[in-house]
DNA sequence: ATTGTTGCAAAAGCTTTGCACTAAC
DNA sequence: GTTAGTGCAAAGCTTTTGCAACAAT
């Protein structure tokens, strides 16, 4: 799995790619969506940002997650309970949903993609505009040691 | 598009199909949701059900939406926003969601649904037992008059 | 008569808001 | 210096809960 371990100043340099100021509490959000790979929760980064910037508010970090969803830095998932959680990947991909253990797996399938992306080209759908399709697998982990994996 | 209109004695029957007691409250509830074809919310099925039965309580309607998904009676749908929208039409199908009215539009397509179940007929997931496959598309109503449509 | 369901009001959980203070540019 | 972001505490909204009263079988 790619780790993505970005310095303090290419973090900064990312941000003002998207015009936003590069403050302290955006830059360690923005480092806990690299390294939490969970789809977290907004609580989850901030206990996780809290180790690095104790003063941080929580309210602080739902702004600045849907800053960054504003931005396209990142993305919002519903989970079926009806919490936010967020995904730093922003590449397109669907989730695997495990209705035991609540796991958001992300699955990214090229030629699935592919597959449904041309099924669309012929068919298209009358008064709407697709802009992302994204599949929700639900179903159960099997072997809880084991991860989930594809193929 | 088919009208479910069920006369009282076989909403009640139908209840008795799944063990549930035929409650005043349960029965047109259920009516409801067989009339609501817009993924309402639970507010929305409590202002319905308030004009047959101005006594009844949202959390009743709550408690009785959720009796009916544990019984397979309805299917609980979460959208983008997080409130949870409910369902009465439990055949398969995927959800068109309008990014701009929030609207939730059934979309069901026998061919699509059979080309990713022979796709995942080949490609297994590991250590995951796929229980339901969704598509969420999302995208934007063009034509605000006109209705979205299939092909 | 027994068992499960309802209604109420209270609480819980997650998220948003308003505003004065502060930091980034 | 100006503009935008932060922290706090309060409020908002959806959903759940506990329990006594009640209705269905």
């Amino acid at each position: 799995m790619q780790e993505e371990t970005l310095t303090y100043n290419q973090v900064k340099e990312r941000l003002a790619n998207y015009q936003l100021k590069a403050t302290q509490q955006r830059i360690v959000i923005y480092d806990a969506l690299m390294h939490l790979h969970n789809h977290p929760k907004a609580e989850n980064i901030y206990d996780f940002v809290k180790t690095k910037n104790p003063s941080i508010s929580l309210a602080t970090v739902y702004k600045t997650l849907d800053t960054f969803v504003s931005a396209g830095l990142a993305a919002k998932v519903m989970s079926e309970n009806g919490t936010a959680r967020y995904d730093g990947f922003m590449d397109h991909h669907s989730h695997l949903y495990c209705t035991n253990t609540e796991e958001i797996v992300d699955f990214e399938d090229e030629q699935l993609s592919k597959l449904i992306q041309n099924y669309f080209k012929n068919k298209k759908i009358k008064n709407f505009k697709i802009n992302d399709i994204r599949l929700q697998i639900n179903g159960e982990k099997l072997n809880t040691k084991e991860n989930i994996s594809i193929n």
